[in-house]
RNA sequence: GCCGCGAUGGUGGAAUCGGUAGACACGAAGGACUUAAAAUCCUUUGGCUAUUGCAGCUGUGCGGGUUCAAGUCCCGCUCGCGGUACCA
């Protein structure tokens, strides 16, 4: 019987469909397992077959925990809202919702062919209002809510305005932005809107003019993960640093607990690592200088409070609010010149150009150390945004401070013994302390660093500075808050209206406020967001309800907010919702969210490392905090499948012909190699009719062939159009089949690597296949042999290894030697055959389906009991031990099993091999590793 | 610059705790079947020497080291990939 599996494999696809083989129920007795996949932006590209490698993956796990009796929830859904649709539709006028909709359809086509065991009733769009419901809701949550760092977790703003109202702010410890200190009195004497303003400060979700990174070709602002090296990570436009009003996310407020979470979790070292730098937690010290012949302070931030008695200069961030305040009349023209030039620097330039620049303020410091008066420098070598926005210039011990002092001339003095700072600084945090202070000069402060290690030196300058009142230790995080507004239309609008200019939230019970239809994408005219389209976008506060801008001058009739929030906004939840997604309630009710917990695997890229995967913590540890959700961290494991890069294809064009000659006889002509599809190569040979059809200019193409073919070149770029690398998996299921497709992309090497495309070598899985299919063809019922169950049980316990650890490549390969070594036993006994079914089920289910069946099984295989190994049989007759006479002589003794070492050491002295080699000497040494091998040493 | 990961045949890759390196697959060569082709099956396939016989030497980016034993551990390099950056 031929394996025919387009009929297979559809057969089955309808089955599963009709009979709901996998739908998936809260609760029962089976404990449960979450499987994630990273769930995908529905382009208008579709799949290529580098985006299922994940699903696979994920798919082959979840059917391996449903065999082994769990309850396992693997749901499917879209991020739908983002850039992509919404330039599509300003390009050709479609409506976003209609792109992406047809978008989702054929996503969905292309991935049940692929034979997937998802539950599509728990399916969730971003986009849909019954799902964006419940991202508005949490945004008003946010802002209904304070980070209180005494009790290490979110609060309700009703009792911040309770201790306001008690006693002011000065004893509240929270993350905020700077908020000078009120009394319980002048809180009470302030006006509703003053009020607001102060509580602005402390809201987790929080409208504040900050720096943002304006991409202006897009229209757009943009986080700090949406942007690399001075351009946008989508189009990679330039960006611009500028100040505007926007939403932001008080992620800051959770730093260490992001930080601290990643104890906690199963992740790759690498993938936490760049959370960790990304969180960039730096252990230092504030101090406070006086300004010379002034009463001003101002504070600046070390890691390095041992070089204090190193500094000879200090230097501002151009944007520093002290600026202004330092800058004394003589200096002002050369510092407002300096400030202009600066200003108009993209962050681009600033990245590309990093020749020193900077001008003296006028004023100078006393450094509360020495005593000594250093001159007050700017220069944007320093940032506002990281620490206070001034340093303390430590010239001999930082390489920045260094090129400064040679560019200026300014003093350096070596603080370590024996340093040599003539040509470079110093940087390393090690050595011993000297001139701290120097030697010979009158003490200042009766603090002394000399002969104490760096290490010794810094938290001895840490005490002195704490109990002398100069400043404190403090932690500083280089991971920002999240600006949450987007200029643009296709996303969640803001659930926000504003009034005499404060923005407040419209009802709970009126959610979802729905995005409106418009019919232009582009900003408006007057610059505002494409919502400024919209005609019924204002709120009735009194009826609760949707008004007309045209309304809006009347009483009770105000402006709803025109941005709308960011990609990350509708993914940092989403896997909660998956866990109970028809609930109106609750974005996750609590039954639902006690049963699932969290997500016990998650499969994606490693590109949302600094992204969704910090968001969507701090999204779920604040949803913890208010005790909706009974887990701290949403993914208890994770795994990053590599990405799939193109494997092109070139032919070469003799230079001024049509003619096309072969790879390897290219270099006895002037060629210029041209990418071809490769879609009509096969093995690298060109199929030359298909050639000549795939474009007109081919269409004469003339071919200088080696050996009757045409080889072409190939190199390894990305998967894209232009390169004609691109490989749809629909094709692939056509010509070989979904199962061929799931194994093969398991078998092209491992998971988490990145490799490329290669269709090569899919034909030895295919083949594989056949192979195994044939093997079923007439089944006995008789009894297995030792051999045939030893061959059985040796691959359950292979397969069952490698599942666990993930390691694809290696079960196929493990199938292939299984079924080459059954059938040189000419094994075809049900009872060899049938475990092996179930144990194909998680990788091949189609086929396994049916050979499932074909074995008499009523039941489906997906509620089979996954086979468990019985080390006994396991147990060899023979053992080979190989024997190693000091590297010299090597040879095997069959020794029996279940020896031990004396019994193997015995054994191996007494064998006629071993005496003859030793040759009456006394072995000096035998090493014996059980079931492994013998060393003997002479 | 810093951090992380990696380098194994013609190719993708295997080697799970330091224990016979190159599993499995592709490709290639040869053969069987066939009028022929496809399909299928068999043999060989890291390199070098020998091949009328056994076999021997060498070999996991480079140079050292530890060990009876190193692809694997340690030290020093080279190259490649990924992340990140005037973060004080």
């Amino acid at each position: 019987m031929e394996y025919n599996f387009r009929e297979i494999e559809q057969k089955w696809q309808r089955y599963w469909k009709e009979n709901a083989i996998y739908k998936v129920e809260n609760g029962g007795n089976r404990p449960k397992f979450y499987v994630l996949d990273m769930f995908p932006y529905p382009s208008g590209a579709g799949l290529h077959v580098g985006h299922p490698l994940g699903y696979i993956a994920s798919d082959i796990y979840s059917r391996y925990k449903r065999l082994q009796g769990y309850n396992v929830l693997h749901p499917m859904g879209f991020d739908a809202y983002g850039l992509p649709a919404e330039q599509y539709a300003i390009q050709t006028g479609q409506h976003p919702a209609i792109t992406t909709e047809k978008n989702i359809a054929r996503y969905c086509e292309q991935l049940d062919k692929i034979g997937f065991c998802y539950d599509w009733n728990r399916e969730v769009r971003t986009c849909d209002a019954d799902y964006y419901k419940w991202t508005q809701w949490a945004f008003q949550q946010m802002f209904n809510h304070w980070y209180c760092y005494r009790a290490n977790a979110a609060r309700p703003i009703s009792l911040l305005i309770d201790i306001f109202n008690e006693q002011g702010n000065a004893k509240v410890r929270a993350a905020a932005s700077e908020t000078p200190v009120f009394t319980a009195e002048e809180w009470k004497s302030w006006s509703e809107k003053q009020q607001q303003e102060i509580l602005m400060n402390y809201r987790i979700a929080y409208l504040a003019d900050t720096k943002v990174n304006w991409c202006p070709k897009l229209g757009c602002v943009l986080a700090n993960d949406e942007v690399s090296e001075g351009l946008s990570v989508r189009g990679g436009y330039p960006v611009e640093q500028r100040v505007m009003r926007q939403w932001s996310l008080r992620v800051s407020a959770y730093a260490q607990r992001l930080l601290d979470g990643l104890e906690q979790i199963d992740w790759t070292p690498s993938l936490k690592e760049t959370q960790r730098n990304w969180i960039g937690r730096s252990e230092g010290t504030e101090v406070r200088f006086r300004v010379k012949d002034s009463e001003q302070e101002f504070t600046i931030f070390t890691t390095r409070a041992d070089t204090m008695f190193g500094v000879t200069f200090m230097v501002l961030a151009p944007e520093s609010e002290l600026v202004p305040q330092l800058t004394t009349p003589a200096q002002a023209v050369d510092v407002e010149a300096y400030l202009e030039r600066t200003k108009k620097r993209t962050e681009r330039e600033r990245i590309s150009d990093r020749s020193v620049t900077g001008v003296f303020s006028g004023s100078y410091a006393i450094n509360p150390f020495t005593g000594e008066a250093v001159p007050i420098w700017i220069s944007d070598y320093v940032l506002a945004g990281y620490g206070t926005g001034a340093i303390m210039a430590v010239p001999a011990h930082d390489s920045r401070d260094y090129a400064f002092a040679r560019h200026f001339n300014l003093p350096i003095v070596p603080l370590i013994e024996g340093c040599d700072v003539s040509t470079e600084s110093y940087d390393a945090k090690e050595g011993i302390v000297c001139n701290s202070p120097k030697a010979g000069v009158k003490p200042y402060c009766d603090l002394n660093l000399n002969g104490l290690t760096v290490k010794e030196a810094i938290a001895a300058t840490k005490v002195y500075v704490e109990s002398h009142k100069m400043g404190r230790v403090k932690v500083n995080y280089r991971l920002r808050d999240a600006v949450f507004s987007r200029q643009r239309y296709w996303g969640e609008p803001f659930p926000v209206y504003y009034k005499d200019g404060m923005p407040y939230m419209i009802p709970e019970e009126c959610l979802p406020l729905e995005l409106p239809k418009v019919d232009k994408f582009l900003p408006t005219e007057s610059g505002e967001p494409p919502l400024g389209h919209a005609k019924r976008w204002a709120w009735n506060e009194q009826k609760s309800s949707l008004a007309s801008v045209s309304e809006i001058d009347n009483k009770n009739i105000f402006p709803l907010e025109l941005c709308t929030m960011p990609g990350f906004a509708g993914s940092s939840a989403y896997y909660l919702r998956y866990m109970d997604n028809k609930n109106s309630e609750a974005l996750v009710g609590k039954t639902a969210n006690d049963y699932w917990q969290n997500v016990d695997l998650y499969i994606g890229g490693t590109e949302h490392a600094t992204g969704h995967l910090i968001y969507s913590r701090f999204w779920n540890k604040f949803l913890f905090d208010l005790g909706l959700i009974c887990k701290d961290e949403p993914f208890q494991k994770l795994i990053n499948q590599g990405m799939i890069q193109g494997r092109s294809n070139f032919v070469y064009r003799v230079v001024g012909t049509n003619t096309f000659v072969s790879y390897n006889l290219k270099n006895n002509y002037e060629t210029q190699p041209i990418h071809v599809d490769v879609n009509i190569v096969s093995n690298d040979v060109l199929d030359i009719e298909r050639f000549r059809n795939w474009l007109p200019e081919y269409k004469n193409a003339e071919f200088i062939l080696e050996d009757g073919k045409y080889v072409c070149g190939w190199a390894v770029e990305k998967m894209s159009k232009s390169m004609f690398n691109v490989v749809n998996p629909d094709d692939i299921v056509e010509k070989y089949g979904a199962d061929t497709l799931r194994l093969y992309e398991m078998f092209l090497g491992p998971l988490e690597q990145s490799k490329p495309w290669d269709t090569n070598g899919i034909d030895g899985v295919h083949r594989f296949l056949r192979r195994l299919w044939a093997m079923y063809d007439n089944v006995s019922n008789e009894q297995p042999s030792p051999e045939e169950l030893k061959v059985l049980h040796k691959t359950i316990k292979k397969i069952t290894f490698d599942i666990e650890h993930f390691s694809f490549n290696t079960s196929v390969s493990a199938f292939m030697i299984c079924q080459n070594e059954l059938s040189q036993l000419k094994c075809n006994k049900r009872a060899v055959l049938e475990p092996l079914v179930i144990l194909l089920a998680p990788f091949a289910p189609h086929i396994a389906e049916e050979l499932w069946h074909r074995l008499g099984n009523e039941s489906t295989v997906c509620d089979a009991e996954f086979p468990v190994c019985n080390e006994d049989y396991l147990v060899e007759t023979t053992v080979k031990y190989p024997i190693s006479f000091n590297g010299k002589v090597r040879f095997t003794l069959d020794l029996p099993a279940g020896l031990d070492k004396d019994e193997i050491q015995r054994l191996a002295l007494a064998n006629e091999l071993t005496q003859k080699h030793l040759d009456g000497k006394t072995p000096k040494k035998i090493i014996v590793v059980p079931g492994k091998i013998v060393n003997i040493v002479l």
